[in-house]
DNA sequence: AACGGAACCTGAAAGC
DNA sequence: TGCTTTCAGGTTCCGT
């Protein structure tokens, strides 16, 4: 279920162990005896770059990449491995994916999924100027324009829900009735709770909101019912582009216009 | 063109 | 206890 900063980390973590390395297994006879040269993220695409192949990888919504030993059995939900050497030593990753919305595809340049995506938040910054720019004159709701990779990539349902709830926008609002000081609130946001995220969230083995036993560190998200952080009043939902919506309905406001 | 809903898949938690 | 319903941080397709 990772977003920009789950997926941010997870490239880390993979550059940690694999990069300099040489694969001497993997799911895919093409990536075996290739080095692995780096690991790259846009929005929530993961592209491992290997001597003369390329490696996508997409999370989906359960999907997580893990270091194993190379003896170590196959795990629950493990759908692909990756094992490298550096020549002294020999260990190994593990692409595990519970509900299998995940994709591993291996390419020889850069795919339309990799190609198509808006900027990026955290490689390409966000301000208002350019969040406008990418919204264009559409007037659908702002947070289903968030989440629409092709307008910024990365921004998921949290990343959506936190962002506008500490923007103090009204996630029903529509994108062509939003003033310029809101437009300038939600680049800032989007930013900012990405990079709280991204903190709060470094760990070699991620954990995700909704896997059993996890705790919500999130500020509204699937909190429904509770009292807003901000203004006390209590939160409501609201289901947008079919995703389930927490906001506050004192304190988040609607468009300037309508 | 745009929008809602279903589909893909496997669970956990809540409700009865 | 056990059965049913709802929801889940993603993306795509399909019908209206």
């Amino acid at each position: 279920m990772p977003e920009l900063p789950e997926v941010e980390i997870t490239r880390r973590n993979l550059r940690r162990w694999l990069a300099g390395g040489t694969v001497t297994r993997s799911f895919d006879r093409r990536l075996v005896g290739r080095r692995v040269v780096g690991v790259g993220r846009r929005g929530k695409w993961l592209r491992i770059e290997l001597d003369g192949r390329l490696l996508f990888s997409h999370l989906g919504m359960t999907g997580k990449w893990l270091k194993r030993g190379t003896g170590e059995p196959r795990l629950r939900w493990e759908r692909a491995r990756l094992d490298v050497t550096d020549g002294m030593e020999a260990w190994s990753t593990r692409f595990v994916d519970l509900r299998r919305f995940g994709q591993l595809i291996v390419a020889c340049e850069d795919i339309e999924a990799w190609t198509s995506l808006g900027p990026d938040p955290l490689l390409d910054g966000l301000d208002a100027s350019g969040l406008a720019r990418a919204l264009g004159r559409r007037r659908r709701a702002i947070k289903e324009a968030l989440m629409d990779q092709s307008i910024v990539a990365g921004i998921g349902n949290i990343m959506a829900t936190e962002a506008l709830w500490r923007a103090r926008v009204d996630p029903r609002a529509r994108t062509d009735a939003l003033s310029g000081s809101q437009l300038r609130a939600v680049a800032r946001a989007v930013t900012a709770t990405i990079e709280r995220s991204l903190k709060a969230g470094a760990k070699a083995e991620m954990e995700y909101v909704h896997d059993a036993g996890a705790r919500n560190p999130f500020r509204i998200y699937r909190r429904a019912g509770q009292r807003c952080p901000r203004c006390g009043a209590v939160l409501l939902r609201v289901v947008i582009a079919g995703r389930g919506t927490a906001y506050c309905p004192s304190c988040q406001r609607p468009g300037a216009t309508t």
